[in-house]
DNA sequence: AGACCCTATGTTATCGATGCCATATGTAAC
DNA sequence: GTTACATATGGCATCGATAACATAGGGTCT
């Protein structure tokens, strides 16, 4: 067997295609892409010429003569849900794909902006022909804007910056949505258990939760920080517990949510009877666990793939549409307070 | 802003970082990379001009005049298992990024052996130097072989081809773990919520199953097949909660558990009071559900890096350790059978 | 002192596909 | 019957880095 480190041996090449199908390597570069100016009859000899021969283009010379990788780099958190990583993945692959486009990934091991330099030198160094990152950059350092300017970025639920465009999934409605849902219940009051601050996702939804609250003249509490996390969850779960009058609460993300049911149940505290909880996300086992939760379910395969789509989008536009809707599935997690 | 669709603006190139430090272009290529034979003087100038210039190497020249790309392709499967996915594809990524290696993935919507052999062949294009396949191959075609007669190749959990080295999990082990746990909790019979039988981690966990049943001279009962996904584990929970005597399940995937649970506690029987579930994975979510789940862990991210480890190994060793080792998690999912 | 080698550097060919320009037909227009 | 223009094809330079070979200077060995 070959090896990964061993240089390959030599595969056929255009110029080998030519002289079998008896024609110039020009025309087989033109016969096997768009060119309309190919005759029907020659095209056919050089496809049978590629077949015979097991011919596969070589995607270095490529890049290098046409200048464009056809490659679009993909950054990514390594830590944090798990889920919506998969998704936004699936979806960006997708879309990518579609359009002819491969997809290198680069993966950064914690929110971290010397990791993040060196992500974004790693897929300029692959000379990627566009980036999105997947992660919510918290500042953007000089090094970062000048990658970002060469080439085009999108940023998946990111701050702005000032040369890549930003495709914001609209979270303060997902935590208006949440807080929302509660008090139409008739809670008096809603708890948040919010992600890590740095997380532009948690402070929006932070910001939807808060002003909601606002909108209903109620003085929203002091927010607990998680980090994502089921344990981080978990043990806001257990400060909540010591608080006599919690009856509803909003977790940033389905994992914290658990957690804090868990660390409910264990003082003694039903949900939904004593306290209802509503989260973010609708993973697959929202529905699944006990009881099923109530939460803001977010297309983040979708979001993937309008990253995507806004990064090859000819026209420049600078539109920050929220292409992603969130919506509620309200399950069993949640019902009105208890009579008291 | 540049578009992803232009082609962009001229970046330096070597012969201007030569120019500028007033050597050689080849004297660049050499400070640049290992080579010993360059005066730490002259090595100094170059860095300065690259410095100077914010020179940046053109992977695709590199690529095409050196023959191999450093990048290694990552075959994935979309659905199903959203964990094992990301936690692989952060262990590649961090072993190929520690070598020096991008990582390029290439997602196939199903098992399906024609998108299978469509992804080969887009990471051949590519030119990637290897790949690892983290999709468990049913079938492998003769255009299967093809590419992986030509690139080195890993494939984790899949079956065996001629040219394609496995890396195997030990799954059968991890069936094993989990049946004997029950039985010796007490449990006189076990039953199986297996995963869909193309896949060969689910053939393995129910192999284990079956013979350490028949290791206890313990008939088994026929396996019930699931997906993976939570909703499939509670469509074959509904099947087992109408079967009188059943007091153990080993599920195949925490997701199934957590569907085989709901369904089970829907039709009145308790876990694990009534029944005792034991599953396989250990998600992050497993020990923050009700009842806590009792799972055998696998470490996916590290079955990742050792699939690029063995990919990028120089002696062709045919090994196939079980380099991953599967550990039981003992939480509350699990308990003697009812004394009756 | 001549043969030899080691170090540091330069020169040139090469990887494989594409862009640009040239050329050879055919064919429609005036 | 030229001009004009579209179609089909070939030739050659080019992208940027590297491999292979060449060379110049200095030291070492016998």
């Amino acid at each position: 067997m070959t090896k990964a480190t061993e240089r390959p041996t030599r595969q056929p090449s255009m110029a080998d295609v030519a002289r079998t199908a008896g024609v110039s390597a020009q025309t087989v570069s033109r016969a096997l892409r768009d060119s309309p100016n190919v005759n029907p009859e020659t095209r056919k000899r050089v496809l049978a010429a590629v077949e015979r021969l097991g011919y596969r283009f070589n995607n270095a010379a490529r890049v290098l003569s046409s200048g464009r990788s056809h490659t679009i780099g993909l950054v990514l958190l390594q830590s944090g849900g798990y889920y919506s990583r998969s998704a936004v993945t699936a979806g960006v692959e997708a879309a990518a794909g579609e359009a002819g486009y491969a997809v290198s990934i680069a993966t950064i091991a914690r929110l971290d902006t010397g990791l993040m330099e060196r992500s974004l030198s790693k897929l300029a160094d692959q000379g990627v022909d566009g980036i999105v990152i997947a992660v919510p950059l918290i500042s953007v350092t000089q090094k970062m804007e000048d990658i970002t300017r060469d080439i085009p970025t999108v940023t998946l639920d990111g701050s702005r910056t000032a040369s890549a465009r930003v495709l914001g999934i609209d979270q303060k409605e997902a935590g208006r949505l949440a807080t929302q849902h509660l008090l139409d219940l008739g809670h008096r009051q809603v708890w948040h258990v919010a992600g890590p601050d740095e997380w532009i996702e948690a402070r929006q939804r932070r910001q939807g939760w808060q002003e909601c609250l606002a909108a209903a003249g109620i003085p929203a509490p002091p927010p607990l920080e998680g980090d994502w996390s089921p344990d981080s969850g978990y043990r806001q779960g257990q400060v909540l517990a010591m608080i006599p009058d919690v009856t509803a609460v909003f977790a940033a993300s389905d994992e914290m949510a658990f957690g804090v049911i868990r660390a409910l149940r264990e003082r003694g505290r039903s949900v939904p009877d004593d306290v209802s909880i509503v989260s973010v996300d609708d993973i697959e086992l929202a529905a699944y666990c006990s009881p099923p939760l109530t939460t803001v379910r977010q297309d983040f395969y979708r979001s993937g793939e309008a990253a995507v789509a806004l990064l090859l989008r000819e026209d420049g536009a600078e539109s920050e549409e929220s292409l992603v809707t969130a919506t509620l599935s309200v399950r069993a997690s949640t019902g009105p307070p208890r009579a008291s």
